[in-house]
Formats: C-alpha cells, sequence, structure tokens
DNA sequence: GTTCTTACA
DNA sequence: TGTAAGAA
C-alpha cells in the first residue's frame, strides 16, 4: 500500500496537461507554484514537472478559491496541515520517554490525592 | 510545438 | 490574471 503514494508522487506531466486536467491557466498554476502552494520538480529543461498529487492539490486550490479562501487562507491550512503531520511523525519516533510516563503516573497519583496533603508547588520526583 | 521568464498600451 | 516578447 506504499507502492501507490510512489506512483502519486512521480512528476510525470508537463504544466500542458496539468492545465487540461485542472482547467486552470498556465498563468495561474504557476502564481500558486510562486505562492508556495504547490512545488512542481524541474526537468532538465528547465520545465515544470507535476505529479498526480500536484494535480490533486491544485484541484484543491481551485475549490478553495471557488469557495472564497483567499491564497493566505489556503497556505495557513496547508501549514497547519504540515505541522499537525510533523508532529504526529516525531510523536511516533519517539514515544513516551521514561520521564514523560513517570509525569503523567504522577499528575495522576497526585491528582487522585494520592498524599494526604496536597502541596502545590512541591512537587517530588521521587522514582516509580 | 511547448514552456520559461519578465514586463505592462 | 491576461497577454506579448524573446529565448530555450
Amino acid at each position: 500500500m506504499k507502492e501507490k503514494e510512489l506512483r502519486r508522487s512521480l512528476a510525470v506531466l508537463p504544466i500542458g496537461t496539468v492545465m487540461k486536467l485542472t482547467n486552470l491557466t498556465a498563468r495561474q498554476i504557476r502564481y500558486y507554484e510562486a505562492q508556495a502552494l504547490v512545488f512542481p520538480e524541474r526537468n532538465d529543461g528547465n520545465r515544470r514537472m507535476y505529479s498526480l498529487n500536484d494535480v490533486d492539490r491544485l484541484l484543491e486550490i481551485k475549490d478553495y478559491l471557488a469557495d472564497g479562501i483567499n491564497i493566505a487562507g489556503i497556505k495557513a491550512i496547508y501549514d497547519q496541515q504540515h505541522q499537525a503531520a510533523q508532529q504526529k511523525a516525531a510523536a511516533q519516533r519517539q514515544p513516551l520517554t521514561d520521564e514523560d510516563v513517570r509525569r503523567i503516573l504522577q499528575d495522576e497519583f497526585i491528582r487522585q490525592g494520592g498524599l494526604g496533603h496536597p502541596t502545590p508547588g512541591i512537587q517530588q520526583q521521587r522514582p516509580l
């Protein structure tokens, strides 16, 4: 199920094909690139080459624009999506550190009144 | 023939 | 955003 995404990421479409697929003008497609909304590759002749993912993104951009969202707004959407994905990726590389687990269990212990005398501000770091 | 960049009666 | 010009 990973071979598929690789194909969709292959930049093999010239701008002319993308124009027909999206009904956008070359001017618009290049403009969206200038606005960092899409990142086509370049071939040896400096020609832009787009992947199917790029086409999907362009269609998505077209829809957002049709809904009245401006370039800045679309950029904001992609920015937060990128950040979210990046954080999840980081979370899987480095699950929960021993210290995280200790802190979580300690907070829960204190919250349940495990200690006879709640002392805000004084959190002891006793090993579990 | 297609695409690129730059510029604007 | 459209369109023209000159180069690749």
